[in-house]
DNA sequence: CAAAATATGGAGATCGTCTCCACTTGTCAA
DNA sequence: TTGACAAGTGGAGACGATCTCCATATTTTG
């Protein structure tokens, strides 16, 4: 299911021009501002090519989201190993924020993956659910958490704050929500 | 800026028969499936004048959303009344949830409305914000709930939840949610 | 190096959105 | 009433973005 084609030289090139062009838009917040067959010229690629190597603009979006998503699980990971569950947990959470802060783009990929219903969950969004899972996992079998609430919940929270990246001061509310997450998380007396 | 203009008699018709179409559609969660076209049909009006009350498919939206938020927020003031404050927050946190668990359509607006950047917040939005404000100020100046987390912070949440609505498992987790955000608003020992 | 397989690009089909205006309906004064 | 003016209507078609299709080009294979 990960190696699916042995892929042409040519077409390799050309998929990995439409990713680094996208990457850079990505971060620059334009990439869900642009026409799509504008985004295949400046690319340097024909429309059909674009088409086929990702049909939508979101399998772009999540191809490019992938990269990050890996690298905030290998964070996860790492953290895991240095610091105390609950310590790890929020440092990830507060990580994410950082994250979503700077990328602006990662944050509008969070937010339509969400809306536009796409029945399962993306690739990358699981694996990113996987990791927080874990971290949860952890403290609660530490004791440093309580055991009554999914790590679910905790994305569900993430989502809301890449989905209002918008708002005139996200940075104060984003933090906000973070430490009540983190509060909340505490077990009760 | 309320009393706008002395509208005719036929298109206070026609503008009700397409809110009552909207509504209608917007609890069994079709709205947002429809062509914008095939709806005026659908309400027994033609194209342009639908678009002429509503110009776009969130201004219609919103508009169905307004009745909605006018109810939530008589019942904020309503438990703002009746009950001590942080309990007066919870309740209502709990509420929405079991409101939008109820109406698909107002999860859905919810949501598109903070995703589709619209600069300035809507009416609506608003008018929620400022209950969610006035419970959280009280609460606040009661010393019942920490000082230090805005209520942008909650609405964030919320709004995290509202986006997710179509999650497997999201009454568990919007729960879960209110939850952390319900002990993380508690005074730090 | 020829043939088969694979990929390309961009012209144009398709499909929602939205505008425009010739026509209908309502209002109001006489 | 009725005429004349204002307000509103509907739907054909302009528009703009997405996506398909296939004649052509490139790579691989034998």
């Amino acid at each position: 299911m990960t190696a699916d084609k042995p892929l042409r030289a040519d077409a390799q090139r050309k998929r990995e021009a439409l990713l680094a062009k996208a990457r850079e838009l990505f971060d620059a917040g334009d990439f869900f501002d642009l026409r799509f067959d504008d985004f295949a010229r400046l690319a340097g690629v024909g429309t059909g090519t674009l088409y086929r190597h990702f049909p939508t603009r979101e399998a772009l979006a999540e191809a490019v989201y992938h990269g990050e998503v890996a690298a905030l699980c290998d964070r996860a990971r790492q953290l895991q190993a240095t610091l105390p569950a609950a310590e790890a947990l929020a440092t990830f959470l507060r990580g994410m924020v950082d994250h979503i802060h700077a990328h602006e783009g990662l944050a509008r990929t969070f937010a339509t993956l969400m809306t536009h219903r796409s029945g399962a969950l993306t690739e990358g969004s699981q694996a990113l659910e996987q990791a927080v899972t874990d971290l949860v996992a952890i403290a609660v079998k530490d004791g440093a958490i309580r055991d009554d609430v999914d790590a679910g919940a905790i994305m569900m929270a993430l989502h809301g704050i890449a989905a209002a990246h918008n708002r005139p001061n996200w940075r104060t509310e984003a933090d906000g929500v973070i430490t009540l997450v983190a509060n909340g998380l505490r077990r009760p007396l």
